[in-house]
DNA sequence: TTAAAATTTGAACCTTGAGTCAAATTTATT
DNA sequence: AATAAATTTGACTCAAGGTTCAAATTTTAA
């Protein structure tokens, strides 16, 4: 045990500060995703923990950075989802995993919101669509395997993807998770739509 | 001919202000669409416009009203869509129908935009979400009627009908209309999506 | 050509909310 | 208990942008 060893973990101040940041960043993610961004003023952040408005500025260069890196865990979310070894039969079973996971992942409380990019100022915007496009040119990819294999009608795959990423989206404008509908409840019937779309099934049973 | 019946349309005042405001809705509309409501400012819409923000008093109460009227535009010609007497064979016809107008009517160029209700304060967000939520539910009757009838899959009609208006409001993210891919072609897509998913048809031919 | 009404403008005002900073307070360590 | 670092605060500055208004300009109709 030489002196510089720490023995009892003495408070670990980075990690207590990062903590902080962290929920910081979360509780205004979640007032930019109810109110939008620019409806949410340092104030009520600070409010909602409890803290000054000032105080803020001691976890966070500015306003802009909040809505910045609560875009950066999003996507960072949406990455390690979409970086898990994908274990289905096909690329439709993969596709359908990959986007069960993306509802849960936006109702399940904690992360999620994509709007109010354009809140962002030059670089960051850049950076952040540059994020948003790598995780589609992903999911496109996913389509066009399935494509490949047989699982996923042909067609245009980016159209595709926009059509079902449009309804991840839409979740922020009404998913109310005191409501009735349990995430995953919600998770089932989406991934059914996107394989199967409103059509009645009517093959199997008769003729 | 008496002294007051107008015999040469002499200029009609009214006429030239409703077009001239109309005029400034649908512009400012636009660049909400585009850049968001916080991120326009009336300086800009008025200089769209060739005229000084002051001038645009002169035709509105306020910026709020500009945003208020947007969302009515969008509301009254979805309106419109919705009530055009019902012509398809069946119920799921008919939402196919339903949804292909509204996809054209938000990617031919004029109006369009759902979201910023937020920014808008007390009775007239009230009003609007009031809108969003009759058409809405004419949406769900549809589809119900559809379930009724067989032609589309029974499952909660709600759930079913926020996934795919989902990708009419992520429209407004991605779709460029000088962008190579027409109005209509998007139409067809997201009709054929919203019908039948993305699985790979296999029925008919073989086995 | 002219006068009244309609339209537009420049120059202000005013509110809101982001950001700063020196001082006060709390916390960890000796 | 003493002290140094970390954290928080109150009070302030500042800019952006929405709104107002009296005056200037343009348009319409006689």
């Amino acid at each position: 045990m030489n002196a510089s060893a720490t023995i009892k973990a003495p408070f670990d101040r980075d990690k207590q500060f990062a903590a902080k940041r962290r929920a910081v960043i979360l509780s205004a993610a979640s007032a930019f995703r109810r109110r939008g961004y620019h409806n949410t003023s340092m104030v009520d952040i600070a409010k909602t923990l409890g803290l000054t408005k000032a105080a803020l500025y001691y976890y966070v260069r500015n306003k802009e950075e909040i809505l910045f890196e609560s875009h950066l865990m999003a996507y960072d979310s949406m990455d390690k989802i979409l970086k898990r070894p994908q274990s289905g039969e096909d690329g439709l079973e993969n596709l359908a995993n990959v986007f069960r996971e993306f509802v849960s992942l936006l109702t399940q409380s904690g992360v999620s919101l994509l709007t109010d990019v354009d809140s962002l100022s030059g670089k960051s915007r850049e950076q952040i669509l540059a994020r948003r496009g790598k995780i589609e040119r992903r999911v496109i990819k996913l389509v066009k395997a399935g494509q490949k294999d047989g699982s996923i009608r042909i067609g245009d795959a980016r159209l595709q993807v926009f059509f079902f990423m449009g309804a991840l989206n839409w979740l922020n404008a009404w998913y109310d998770s005191e409501g009735r509908l349990k995430g995953d409840d919600i998770a089932d019937h989406f991934v059914e739509q996107l394989r199967s779309g409103i059509t009645a099934d009517i093959g199997e049973i008769d003729e």
